[in-house]
DNA sequence: CGTGGCTTTGACCGTTTGGTCAAATCATTA
DNA sequence: TAATGATTTGACCAAACGGTCAAAGCCACG
C-alpha cells in the first residue's frame, strides 16, 4: 500500500476488501456480494455516491442523483442499500482506512525529516489523485462531523497520539527542530488537503497554472526549513 | 479595521454598511432599510442564515430553518428577501470584503517578515473569532463555488496577484527567503482557516486542549523558520 | 382617533424528497 | 427447459421543500 500509482485520475481508491481471501468467513458488518451483479452494482453505487456526496455534501445529495449517476433506478438502488444514510456509512467505512494509511506508514525507524517529508508527499499525492475522497471528508467535517465524530475521537485520536509521541521523541533526541507535534500533523493535513478541497479557488487565482505543479516543491521546502538543521 | 477586538465570540462580523453616512445616496444593489423593524429583521435573518448556511451548506439549509433561527415565520422572512438564493447572495456580499481585509492590509512599506507574520496572526484571529464565516466560505468552495466563482477569478485573483508581486519583490531584494509567492498565500489561508473549518476534528484529536491555544505560536514559528534569515 | 402604509400570518400550491411495494423480468442451475 | 431465486421497475406515499397570496394586524403620523 506504500506507493500510489496514479495513472487513474479521479478514480475510486483501491477497495481494501476487493478480491477477498477465498471462503473468508463473512464479517457481520459488510455483506459480501453473492453475485456478479451485486458486486458490479454495489461498486457502481458507491462510486456514484462518492461523486455526489463529495460535490454536494450529505444533505445536498439526493438518492435520485446517486441512482442516476450509477445508472440505476431509485428503487433499484434501494434494493442494494436500505437508505441514503447506509450508502454514506458504507462509503465512509470503505474510505477511512485508506485515507489514514499515509500517516500509519510513518516509520519510527526511518530518518525523522525524511519520514515527515515522505508523509507530506504521500498526503499531497492523495489530494491530487483522490480529490473526491478529500472533499467527501471535508464536507462531513466542516458540517460538524455528525456521522463520523465517534471515529475521530477514538481511532483517529489514537493514531495521531501515537505518531505525535513518535515526533516528540525525535525532537527530544535533537533529531528534529522542536515543534508541537499535534499541530505539525494538523498542518500537514491542512496544507495538503487544501489543494483538493479548495481546488476551484486555487485555480481561479492562479489562472492557467496547475496548483499541483509547484505544490510538491513548495511543501518540501516549507517543511525542510521548518524542521531541518539550519 | 486593523485590530480585531474579540470580546464577542461567534458574533457576526462588523457590517461595513452599518451606520451609513446620513443621506447617503442609496446604492442600487442593497436596499437600505427604511424602518427600524426592517433593520432589525434583515439583520436577524442574515445572522440566522449565517448560522444555518455555515452548518449545512446552501443545499442543506432550508428556508424554514433560517426563519426559525431568526424568530420569524417563513412567509415573513420571504417578505424581506425574495428567495433563499437572495439571502445567500446578500450574506456573501456582506462578508466578502471583510473576509479579505487581512490580506489587503499587508503593507509594502513594512518589514517583509513582520508583514507576513502579521497577516498570519490576523487571519488566525479571524478563524477564532468568526468560524462561521470561515465555514460559510468553506462550504461554498468545497462544493465547487457555484455562487462565488466569478468573484474569485476577478476580484480575489487581482488582490492575490498584487500581493504576490509584492512578496516576489521582497524575495528578489533578498529580504525574504525565496518562495513561490502564490503558494505562500495559499498556505496561510490553508493553515489558518483549517482551525475554523476542521475545528471538530482538531478538538476530537486533542481532547481537552483548545486548538487555538498553541496555534499562534506554532504558525509564528513555522513562518519564521520558513521565511526568516537562518 | 383614524387612515395609510408597513408588517405578519394561515392557508395553500406545485415540486422534490426519501422510501415502499407488488408485480414483472431476468439469470442460474437442476 | 422449468423452476427458483435474484433483480428491476412503475406506481405510489407521506413528508419536506421553496414559494405565493389574500387577509389580517400593527404602527406612526396627521
Amino acid at each position: 500500500m506504500a506507493t500510489l500509482s496514479v495513472k487513474e485520475l479521479h478514480r475510486p481508491m483501491p477497495d481494501p476488501q476487493a478480491a477477498p481471501p477465498e471462503k473468508a468467513a463473512q464479517g457481520k458488518s459488510r455483506p459480501r456480494p453473492r453475485t456478479r451483479i451485486q458486486a458490479r452494482n454495489r461498486a457502481a453505487i458507491l462510486e456514484a455516491a462518492l461523486d455526489v456526496f463529495s460535490a454536494q455534501g450529505f444533505r445536498g445529495a439526493t438518492v435520485d442523483q446517486i441512482a442516476a449517476a450509477a445508472g440505476l433506478s431509485k428503487p433499484n438502488l434501494l434494493y442494494y442499500f436500505p437508505s441514503k444514510e447506509a450508502i454514506h456509512a458504507a462509503l465512509l467505512e470503505r474510505l477511512l482506512d485508506t485515507w489514514l494509511d499515509p500517516l500509519r506508514e510513518m516509520d519510527a525507524e526511518g530518518d525523522p525529516l525524511d519520514e515527515i517529508l515522505a508523509y507530506v508527499r504521500r498526503k499531497l499525492e492523495m489530494s491530487r489523485a483522490y480529490p473526491r475522497e478529500s472533499r467527501f471528508f471535508a464536507n462531513e467535517i466542516v458540517q460538524g462531523a455528525p456521522r463520523i465524530h465517534a471515529v475521530l475521537s477514538t481511532d483517529l485520536k489514537a493514531l495521531v497520539d501515537e505518531k505525535a509521541a513518535l515526533i516528540q521523541g525525535w525532537t527530544e533526541a535533537g533529531r528534529l527542530a522542536p515543534v508541537h507535534p499535534h499541530h505539525l500533523i494538523f498542518s500537514i493535513w491542512s496544507l495538503t488537503q487544501h489543494y483538493a478541497d479548495f481546488d476551484v479557488q486555487l485555480r481561479a487565482v492562479l489562472g492557467e497554472e496547475d496548483p499541483f505543479e509547484a505544490a510538491p516543491e513548495f511543501l518540501d521546502t516549507l517543511y525542510r526549513r521548518m524542521l531541518g538543521p539550519t
